[in-house]
DNA sequence: AGTATGACGGTTA
DNA sequence: CTAACCGCCATAC
């Protein structure tokens, strides 16, 4: 397959696996706390390599999980106490602000 | 080097 | 609310 992550994924799953649990980040939040790439850069690395972080903190910006596994990452992100309001998350009391710790 | 693609984002209709 | 369109940037081929 693909083979191993590229510089740039390396740094794109770092920031995704410092996301602290009970917390969500948006692709283009990934791709602005990095400096570098865009929404669709995120999500291209997120599809090859995200398998093996917590992809299910990584959402689109206007709340809703990934497509592909809505149901497992709602489920995943509920039981950290992450907050649902009609289906999307609450990203105003929820977004990371990339600070570590 | 050029084309096609995608776990995106935002705007417009 | 849905649908379409364009911009965006790293990858695959």
């Amino acid at each position: 397959m693909g083979g191993e992550p590229t510089p740039f994924a390396e740094r794109v799953l770092d920031l995704v696996a410092s996301v602290p649990a009970g917390r969500v980040t948006t692709y283009g939040d990934v791709a602005e706390l990095l400096g570098e790439g865009g929404p669709r850069a995120v999500g291209g690395v997120m599809a090859r390599w995200g398998g093996g972080v917590t992809w299910w903190r990584v959402i689109r910006a206007d709340g809703t999980p990934p497509l592909h596994k809505a149901g497992d990452a709602e489920r995943r992100l509920r039981r950290e106490g992450v907050r649902f309001v009609d289906g999307r998350v609450d990203l105003a009391a929820t977004r990371w602000d990339g600070r570590p710790g």
